[in-house]
DNA sequence: GCAAGGTC
């Protein structure tokens, strides 16, 4: 019988195909590596394999790790530059020997090695990883590959009888990134912490790091804290209206929102004055909706722990791997809004029907008001939207895992909702030369609503009757004034979406880099009162609800939606819910050293800034497309890493200036 | 002592 060696991205990965391809019956060995089994069964992969005897195994992630050679460990000599293009050598660090000697040791005695990574980048290099090692052992062996984007039954089966190749330029394109990455960030750490430690002062015993991620995060931060400082209010003037009909008090918003010059405003107040009357002009009911949200992805996820459960976000992602590794949600790093069609969401909808708080509005949903998730537009192809496998009673979970368990099944099941329905009515009415318009939201139907409390449908106000062309002289007008505000310093979720937005990280490591400029004393987060929890709900959610009641528009509302940071609000809707602060990131006078000091020197991009990575990621593209080949990026990449190297040696007294300013003297 | 990306 033929031997087949299936070795997969993850332990858990493997488990799952062995029962699928087993139909259940497989044989468990231990390895020497805690974590990874192997599995044994028999399976047909059909010509030419046909009947064979399998051994399904794993690694845990990349298998190898590159470094530079022993004359280039030392700092003091060869200088950072020569790291440009010092030998690199890739070698099985030492505690992946075991899984490598596993999979040396089966594919001596196999045919064929079938890679069931996951179908992304990454992935693919690990499958090349594999089949390297592999190869050291049986340079004979036949190497396939699995496409699979999830692991339902059907789809596995399907994948084992259809195996394709490995992605060279796939893998390609990941070892010019590895590469990359590890010269120019130790060229640069180095470079940074060699050249400001005589500064003396607190630069004595930091060690000042650079990498492609952590720069461009900390820039961020930099960013929004010198448009916090540099923040110059503008007084404002605007006009209000309100009328009280039926025991409801009808604010109007003024149809230019507001002014920034006084006289005109006062003109044209005087003549909505002198008119005495307010004609109504167009009233409408219509039909509204609020969408349930999007199937949950890692970034999402992030965004939401550090905004409704108090936690950060990587705090969030260590709770949620826990979860995944006891089998109670699915793989927690996904890029996936959209389910996939084939999955049996009833039956994951069934498991939550048994719980106290939501298992009435599981029972519900089975019982004929599930409905298909939204599709997002987003797919890794690897893995599915973070969603609860099975049931977790609130006994067999600590304090955290309560918490994010039961956000994830709070959204599944949301997302297996109806969107909530309402009536939206709309009263427009001109006074003097002035328009102005009222809205209000009547919620009918809050369905989704009601299993999800992270989001509320707010300004639920029924609007008074009105009738077309009727005249009525308002209540109250008058005219009010406000200063712009500043926006706020950033929050994990801010940071987040800038990241995501801007290429920055993965769903894996964003995390990661967050942590990272914080021990590296580049940032630190302060906690602030005031900006409660369900404010960041009305700052995503209210699509369509300026409510009736509430001068939104009116004083306090930084510049809006439009410009700078519609989420940077100070004060402005009376001190949110009172369950305390959020924390918002500022940086250190080191971290604002360091970006302003880059950012002064004459560079075409800034390495503070974030358009470097996203080069990066062009490239890399540009490598899996066949465009262009991963030596030519290389070339070309270090070449330039070099060049802005050689003028950050020329412009050092730049940085050091920054240095002077930002840390000595504040001393 | 240094990166970013997988994964536990």
């Amino acid at each position: 019988m033929t031997r087949i060696l299936c070795v997969a991205e993850k332990p858990s990965i493997a488990k799952a195909v062995a029962g699928h391809l087993s139909g259940g019956q497989f044989q468990t060995q231990n390895t020497r590596d805690t974590f990874v089994k192997n599995y044994l069964f028999d399976f047909d992969f059909g010509p030419p394999w046909g009947h064979s005897s399998v051994t399904m195994t794993s690694v845990k992630g990349h298998l190898t790790t590159m470094d530079f050679t022993a004359e280039h460990q030392r700092w003091d000599y060869p200088p950072p530059d020569r790291l440009f293009d010092a030998p690199l050598r890739t070698f099985v660090p030492d505690d992946s020997k075991n899984i490598a000697k596993n999979i040396e040791d089966q594919a001596r005695r196999a045919t064929a090695l079938f890679i069931w990574t996951d179908c992304d980048r990454e992935g693919e290099h690990i499958g090349s990883e594999i089949r390297d090692v592999a190869k050291k052992s049986n340079s004979r062996l036949e190497v396939k590959r699995a496409r699979f984007s999830n692991i339902e039954r059907a789809h596995i089966l399907t994948a084992a009888r259809r195996l394709i190749t490995l992605d060279e330029k796939q893998a390609d394109a990941v070892a010019a990134r590895i590469e990359l990455d590890l010269r120019i960030g130790y060229a640069f750490t180095r470079f940074l912490t060699l050249n400001l430690r005589p500064m003396g002062g607190p630069l004595t015993d930091l060690l000042i790091s650079y990498g492609s991620c952590q720069f461009p995060t900390l820039g961020f931060v930099v960013d929004r804290y010198f448009r916090v400082k540099n923040f110059v209010p503008e007084e404002f003037w605007a006009i209000k209206v309100m009328h009280e009909r039926d025991d409801i008090k009808v604010n109007f918003s003024w149809a230019r929102h507001r002014l920034f010059d006084r006289m005109t405003v006062v003109i044209l107040y005087e003549r909505c004055i002198s008119a005495k009357t307010a004609k109504v002009s167009k009233v409408q009911e219509k039909p509204t909706k609020k969408w349930k949200p999007l199937p949950l992805t890692t970034v999402e996820f992030q965004k939401m722990a550090t905004r409704f459960l108090r936690l950060t976000g990587q705090e969030a992602m260590n709770v949620a791997e826990r979860l995944y590794t006891k089998g109670f949600i699915s793989y927690p790093r996904t890029e996936t809004d959209r389910f996939d069609k084939g999955m049996n969401l009833r039956a994951l909808v069934q498991k939550q029907t048994q719980d106290a708080r939501w298992g009435q509005f599981a029972q519900n949903l089975v019982d004929g008001a599930l409905r298909q998730p939204r599709q997002g537009r987003n797919d890794d192809k690897a893995h599915p939207p973070i969603h609860p496998v099975i049931y977790a009673a609130p006994t067999v979970l600590d304090e955290k895992e309560k918490k994010v368990y039961e956000f994830i099944v709070r959204r599944f099941l949301a997302c297996c909702s109806e969107d909530a329905k309402g009536v939206a009515s709309d009263v427009e009415i001109e006074y003097g030369d002035e328009m102005f318009t009222a809205h209000g939201v009547i919620v009918l139907e809050r369905n989704y609503l009601d299993v999800y409390p992270y989001e509320n449908w707010t300004g639920t106000a029924m609007l008074p009757k009105f009738t077309l062309g009727e005249r009525f002289e308002p209540t109250q007008a008058l005219i009010t004034e406000g200063k712009t505000t500043a926006p706020g310093y950033l929050t994990e979720a801010d940071l987040i979406s800038l990241m995501d937005a801007n290429g920055i990280g993965t769903d894996a490591s964003m995390a990661d880099h967050i942590e990272k400029i914080q021990t590296r004393e580049y940032a630190r987060t302060v906690e602030r009162a005031g900006r409660g929890v369900n404010e960041g709900a009305d700052a995503d959610a209210d699509n369509d609800n300026d409510g009736a009641g509430g001068a939104r528009g009116g004083r306090g509302r930084g510049r809006g939606r439009g410009g700078r940071g519609s989420r940077g609000r100070r004060g402005g809707r009376g001190g949110g819910s009172g369950r305390g602060g959020v924390r918002e990131f500022v940086p250190t006078s080191l971290g604002v050293a360091l970006i302003e000091g880059f950012d002064r020197m004459h560079f075409e991009t800034s390495l503070g800034k974030p358009f470097l990575r996203k080069e990066m990621e062009l490239q890399m593209k540009a490598i899996c497309e066949g465009r262009t080949t991963k030596q030519m990026v290389l070339r070309e990449s270090i070449s330039k890493y070099r060049h802005v190297y050689d003028q950050s040696c020329e412009e050092l007294n730049v940085l050091k200036d920054a240095c002077r300013q930002y840390i000595l003297a504040a001393q």
